[in-house]
Parts: structure tokens; sequence; C-alpha cells
DNA sequence: GAATCGTGGCC
DNA sequence: TGGCCAAGATT
């Protein structure tokens, strides 16, 4: 038997029920393969679910505002997928609500890269394009016997042509959907099920007895260490002051309390640390130890401050033109990093 | 073309 | 615990 034809076997005997596995539309299969990007799929259920509920069609999505869609899209991260979803929402709605129907044209559009529109075509319209995923390199490298690595650019091109060479063109739906969830399912990074393996003679990692060190990754990642300071600004009237991030940074779009970035943890700050103009006062310090928050490329260590005003924010009309003044309730209305929605739960609404 | 973009679970 | 990993794309 061949390697497709195994995977596909594999497949029907041992594939989760998944939503967008019973659907070939274009727009279904586009939003759950967008969410699915360096996510695992428990995660992306529920958010999968609450799009299409509120968004029934490409069109409902293009109309809503993108501070909206960011809310919606709030804790499942890299939250650029979510802008370019609504920038490519708003192409296709133009276009009759119609997805390009081949991988060529998909990969046009913003957030649709190889792996994406090799899923699409081929999904929602049985295109012949195989996928490359972080399942599928490993798959292919142990398979293979591959020690190139996967995120070299020599060792991209090799798996994209093996990739393309295995594809059973006569099915490539079904070849992709299992060779993914082989790799998510069986194939696994670690503990892979080799004893019950239906590839297990014709694999060369295998047979070699180097499964375990198969893919190879080249791992460069410096992290950087940053220190943010938040501070809770309320008035009289119990209003806070929210910005909204717009620099090409970490969380773009999305909203955050006055910050202050400083060069090591703070032990103490006044309100012109945070070039807030206010009186100088000193603020209360929150956060006893610094919070750490793990990006892929950053280590941030988070402080909250405090600082309760006697006015009215409109005492300072200075201030309304660079902040939004929200009540406590509407906190929840605002796309936040997940480190400050935990902050505002645990402080506003926990105790 | 290397660097960058979130978050949570796992061991 | 900290590094790795998860249906990658963009610049």
């Amino acid at each position: 038997m061949n390697f497709s034809k195994a995977l596909i076997n594999w497949y029907h005997t041992h594939h989760r029920d998944l939503p967008w596995r019973h659907t070939t539309a274009a727009y279904n299969i586009w939003l759950s393969e967008i969410m699915l990007q360096q996510t695992q799929v428990i995660k992306v259920l529920d958010y999968y679910r609450n799009f299409l509920e509120k968004y029934p069609t490409v069109h409902d999505l293009s109309r809503a505002s993108e501070d909206e869609v960011l809310k919606m899209w709030q804790g499942l991260g890299y939250y650029s997928r979510a802008r370019n979803l609504h920038k490519t929402a708003q192409t296709v709605s133009e276009n009759n609500g119609e997805f390009p129907d081949t991988y060529k044209e998909l990969k046009k559009l913003k957030g649709i890269g190889d792996y994406t529109a090799a899923a699409i075509s081929s999904f929602a319209f049985g295109e012949a394009q195989a996928v490359l995923d972080g399942n599928v390199y490993r798959v292919l490298a142990r398979y293979l016997g591959i020690d190139l690595p996967i995120n070299s650019t020599e060792g991209v091109k090799l798996f994209k042509e093996k990739a393309k060479q295995l594809l059973d063109k006569d099915r490539p739906a079904d070849h992709n959907q299992a060779i993914m969830e082989f790799g998510a399912l069986h194939c696994k990074p670690k503990k892979p099920k080799c004893d019950s393996c239906p590839l297990q003679i014709d694999c060369v990692a295998y047979q070699q007895n180097k499964v375990n060190e198969l893919p190879v990754k080249l791992k460069k990642v410096k992290v950087r260490k940053r220190y943010l300071n938040y501070v809770i600004l309320q008035d009289q009237k119990e209003h806070f002051l929210l910005q909204k991030r717009t620099e090409k940074d970490i969380w773009q779009n999305m909203f955050e309390f006055p910050l202050y970035e400083s060069q090591n943890n703070l032990n103490q700050a006044t309100t012109q640390s945070f070039n807030l103009t206010l009186p100088t006062e000193n603020l209360i310090r929150l956060t006893d130890q610094p919070i750490k928050h793990q990006l892929t490329h950053q280590s941030l260590f988070v402080h909250f401050w405090k600082l309760d005003l006697s006015e009215s924010f409109k005492t300072y009309p200075n201030l309304l033109e660079d902040y939004e003044v929200v009540t406590k309730e509407e906190l929840l209305d605002y796309a936040v990093p997940v480190l400050i929605a935990n902050y505002i739960q645990k402080h506003f609404f926990k105790g």
C-alpha cells in the first residue's frame, strides 16, 4: 500500500469529528484555517463557533469594525491574523462574497500564505495542492528520513517537492486532511505511536531508529526583556483611561491602560513617568512582584499602578484627546491582551 | 530572508 | 522550570 492510501485508510478510522470538516464552504474553511495557524485545534473550537454565530457570512464579517473583530479574537493570539481576516473579508465581500477558487488567486489575499492557500483550494475546491504545515514536516521528515532543518531555506524547498510528489492528486482533500491528522494524533512530536504505525515498514526514521531526532529545526530564538508599567487611572466618576496601541509592535491596534515602558523594574513612579499631564502625584504600585508574561520573542515583566483622581477627567481636556474614557463595565468591551484582561478580571470583578 | 508576531499546554 | 510545540504569514 502506498503512502497516501495508508494515511487515508488510517484517517477513516481515527479522525476527529471537527466542525469545519462538515462543510466545503470556502468562507467556513477559510475562517477555520486562519484560526488554526500556529494554534491548537482544541482552542479554536469556541472561537470558530462564536465567529460563525456572529458573522454567518463573509458580508457580515466585512461590515463589522476591526475593533469588534479584534475583541472577538481576543485570547487567540497573533492578532495580525484578525486584522488580515477582516481586511480579506472586505475584499471578498466586494467580489460578490465569492472567494477565489484557485491556489494562485487565494494567495493574493491578506493572511493567506502557502499553507492556507493549499488548504482552502483543496478542501473547498478540490484543487490538487499539497499542504505543508508543522504536522506534514514532521511526518515527511521521519518517513523519508530527511534531516535538513525544516525552517531552513533548503529544507523548505525540499519538503515542498516531497509533499507535492507524495500528494494523491485524485483525492487532494482527503490526502491533506489525513496527513495532518496523522501528524497531530499518531506521528506526534513526543511519544509517536510507532508500534501501531501503518507506515512503520517504509519509515526511514523508524528503521534507522532516528524517530526522536526528526524533524530537525534550527532554534534561533533570542528573547528580549521588556518592563511594562500600566497605570489604572480612575477619576471621581469611576471612569478609566484606555489607549490604543498603534505602533508596529506587539498587540497592534489593541487597547491597554496608559503605559510607561521602563528599562528595569520600577519601584516608584509619578504621573510624569507616564507622560500624563496631571498634577504630579505619586502612584501606588498594585503589584508586589512583576507579572511575567511570556511571548515567543519577549519576556514581559509587568507592574500595575493606580491613581484615583479627586476630580473628573473632564477637568483635563487634553487627556480626552489621547485616551478613551470608559466605565468599569465598558472595559470589557475593548480588545485587550490576555495579560490585561486577566488583571481587569482580578482587580475589578473578583476583588 | 531572517526576524517578528500570542498564548497555553506539556513534561 | 523553561524550552518546545501548535492546521504560518508578513516584512
